[in-house]
DNA sequence: AGCACGCCGACT
DNA sequence: GTCGGCGTGCTC
């Protein structure tokens, strides 16, 4: 701010709330506030963190304006976070406070970490010299400051030695700063050895580097082509520059693995940042990246919120992953996000998959992307051999689901002392309940999907909205005991085919239903890893980046499971998952199998997995969309509309369909209708707008809402594919 | 009467 | 998103 400047007498305030535009608050007379400043301000009855935005004060009643209650010592939120705010406010149609509310999601770190007591070593000497005490003064001879509780710690005394110590004069105190979250990586710890493939593409990644300038690369590797360590190179030529570096991972919370290769390749761990960190740790971290301490972030989608210093780089790895789509409040993908970010810091972005979305593929075809191909698996890690079971010739027992030729070869696996893996996408023991006697089914009856009995647990459970209830004796329709019938497999209902064919195996279920959250997840996942399991049968969850190096054998239950439900990028996320889940065999160079069971074995999805060709398949995959009508990449929105009730979204529909006449195509989408229609809160129907352009989308979206009754809190807007109007 | 719940508007 | 106000309806 220049000193000539007159005083502000008030400023605009992004404040968490969805309101349209910044607040006016008044400055106080003394305070210094400048645009980024996080500040505490009233609102209404109570006091919430706010941010100085820039956009010009309007004139508000004199008698509105209330005054600022202090201003945060800390750095200001940046011009480029904050443009970064108005540009996806205005991108996702959602209120700018809003999106600011998601910078500001730690309230602790706007208040400076506080400086800790430390004591260092005077040349006093204590009066007696116990074994204690000189073990203390050894390690206190280096003339560092030490923490109270850390010197005692190290050597092994109680902390009441140290206070003996300290009362005698031999320590004296200085206040010292907060240690770092993390040790800072070194881009020069431990440069990989790259083959041919990998260190062309590395060069390609350090030239874009080099330059510093917005480009967007997409690595596209096949499983275990080393892809990691070829953007390694990208984030060690950003911190050469001493940038700050974003990695974002879509499941931070079970990558531990990531961390291990970080440590590995720049000998400290990343920062990381994901909802299940501790507050403490997570109010560091904010703290940490806002003063620049953090070099290195590797977070989940919400990270891209952290209010860098200096950003020079995100990587988003994985890219394709649709846990980069947030799907309340603010509706956004990460990736596309990501992007922008970059466009509006002016540095590069990398994209990497081993199945990269369509539309990633689509922007690196018309040179709006770059491409850097990785095509083969390097050392050890070979491809493992994939065939498809035809369901129709080699059909399960009567009441099972696994055909005899997965189960010969899984007795093979458990012969040869080596893991097998059972892979079906659907947790509980069974999809649909019904009746023998009535043909009653189960339903949700809040949401009228099929309720999924979970017979652990002896509930039947909504996989949408959460309702669960005991699993009844009797039809709640006729009143016939004994005669309701499980249909169709879960997990669960796998696991008992599979005890009862090898009751002597170790056999473990893996699932979200685990008890004992994350945590006790990660512990399943390293004992398996280190062999303490024979057949594991689990959901997406074993499909995520977990390596399993006695893993020779994937069995798919169920191949086709997705193919059929009217989401337009059915085969695309089939494909992506069965081809994520068969690498996870073969990555020790044991001979290795993916087995997918299918009544479709010539359906393109499961030829592309069996043949490892997958680029006929993303031809294939571009052409179908172009025939169905769906959107040209590079240019069209899907728009979603989401409502409590049918009823309601049949109402937003008509409104829609008045309002405009133009768009295409306008469809309810019930809970039935999931993944595209993911359930969040209480929002269970959507509607799918279709149209030309994206700003005709909004058009269309303001038209609704100006107009007609009111949709309080019920409208919210989510882009589904969308490659890249937004530059 | 007392209060739980839902709807609605205000919030600078 | 969050709060308070106000109406409706039900009860230790």
């Amino acid at each position: 701010m220049k000193q000539d400047s007159p005083p502000l007498l008030a400023v605009p305030v992004l404040v968490p709330m969805p309101a349209e535009r910044p607040y006016t608050y008044a400055v106080p007379v003394g305070m210094h506030v400048e645009p980024g400043s996080i500040v505490r301000v009233p609102l209404g009855p109570r006091q919430v963190a706010g941010i100085v935005w820039d956009s010009a004060c309007e004139t508000v009643d004199a008698k509105k304006l209330r005054p600022i209650v202090q201003a945060f010592d800390c750095p200001p939120i940046g011009k480029e976070m904050r443009r970064f705010v108005d540009w996806i406010a205005a991108y996702t149609l959602s209120p700018p406070g809003m999106v600011a509310r998601m910078i500001l999601r730690a309230p602790e770190a706007f208040d400076p970490e506080p400086w800790i007591e430390g004591l260092i070593r005077t040349e006093a000497e204590p009066d007696r010299m116990t074994a204690a005490r000189a073990r203390v003064l050894e390690m206190a001879s280096d003339g560092l400051a030490w923490t109270r509780s850390g010197l005692a710690h190290a050597a092994g005394v109680s902390s009441t030695v140290i206070d003996g110590l300290k009362a005698q004069g031999v320590f004296e105190t200085a206040m010292i700063p907060p240690r770092p979250v993390v040790a800072a990586p070194d881009p020069g710890f431990a440069a990989a050895a790259l083959t041919g493939d990998q260190e062309k593409a590395a060069a390609a990644l350090r030239e874009s580097g080099a330059k510093g300038a917005f480009s967007v690369t997409l690595i596209d590797g096949v499983t275990g082509s080393g892809k990691t360590e070829v953007y390694f190179e990208a984030v060690a030529a950003a911190m050469d520059k001493g940038k700050q570096v974003l990695i974002l991972l879509p499941e931070i919370a079970l990558t531990q693995a990531f961390l291990e290769r970080f440590q590995d390749r720049f000998g400290a761990k990343p920062a990381e940042w994901h909802s299940d960190l501790a507050p403490r740790m997570r109010e560091k971290v904010w703290r940490q990246v806002a003063e620049g301490g953090v070099r290195v972030v590797a977070g989940a989608r919400s990270a891209l919120f952290l209010p860098f210093r200096d950003l020079g780089l995100i990587v988003v790895d994985e890219e394709h992953d649709p846990a980069y789509k947030q799907e309340d409040r603010v509706f956004y993908n990460a990736r596309d996000m990501a992007v922008v970010r970059a466009h509006i810091g002016d540095f590069p972005v990398v994209l990497a998959s081993a199945t990269p979305s369509v539309e990633s593929r689509v922007n690196a075809s018309q040179s709006r992307y770059a491409r850097v191909a990785l095509p083969a698996r390097f050392a050890e890690a070979a491809l493992p051999d994939i065939k498809a079971i035809d369901m129709r010739r080699a059909p399960p027992a009567r009441g099972g689901f696994l055909s005899p030729v997965l189960v010969g070869h899984v007795r093979e696996t458990l012969g040869r002392g080596e893991q097998s893996l059972l892979f079906l996408n659907r947790r509980g023991y069974a999809p649909l309940t019904l009746c023998r006697v009535c043909g009653h089914r189960f339903q949700c009856p809040d949401c009228s999907a099929w309720l999924v009995e979970h017979r652990f647990r002896g509930q039947l459970v909504c996989h949408h909205c959460g309702h669960n209830e005991k699993r009844p004796e009797a039809c709640p329709e006729c009143g016939a005991l004994d005669h309701l019938v499980a249909c169709g497999p879960g997990v669960e209902r796998i696991a008992e085919e599979v005890v009862g064919h090898f009751p002597d195996a170790r056999t473990i279920v893996l699932s979200s239903d685990i008890m004992g959250g994350v945590k006790r997840l990660r512990l399943e996942l390293e004992a398996i890893a280190k062999g303490e399991a024979d057949i594991v049968i689990g959901t997406q969850l074993v499909a995520k980046g977990h390596n399993f190096p006695n893993m020779t054998l994937v069995g798919v239950v169920d191949a086709d499971l997705g193919l059929a439900n009217g989401d337009p990028r059915a085969a695309e996320r089939t494909f992506q998952l069965l081809s994520q889940v068969t690498g996870r065999a073969g990555r020790t160079g044991k001979k290795s199998l993916g087995l997918l069971q299918t009544f479709q074995p010539d359906h393109p999805v499961m030829r592309a997995i069996v043949s490892g060709d997958s680029e006929a398949f993303y031809e294939r995959e571009i052409a179908e969309r172009e025939k169905a009508g769906l959107p040209p990449f590079g240019r069209l929105a899907g728009i979603i509309v989401s409502a409590a009730t049918r009823a309601e979204a049949e109402a937003h529909a008509r409104q829609l369909r008045r309002a405009a006449p133009a768009a295409s195509d306008i469809h309810v989408l019930g809970p039935a209708e999931a993944p595209l229609a993911l359930i969040g809160g209480r929002h269970r129907f959507r509607l799918l707008v279709q149209g030309d352009r994206r700003s005709d989308m909004q058009g269309f979206l303001r038209a609704m809402l100006a107009g007609g009754p009111k949709l309080r809190g019920s409208v919210r807007v989510q882009v589904d594919i969308d490659p890249q109007s937004f530059l």
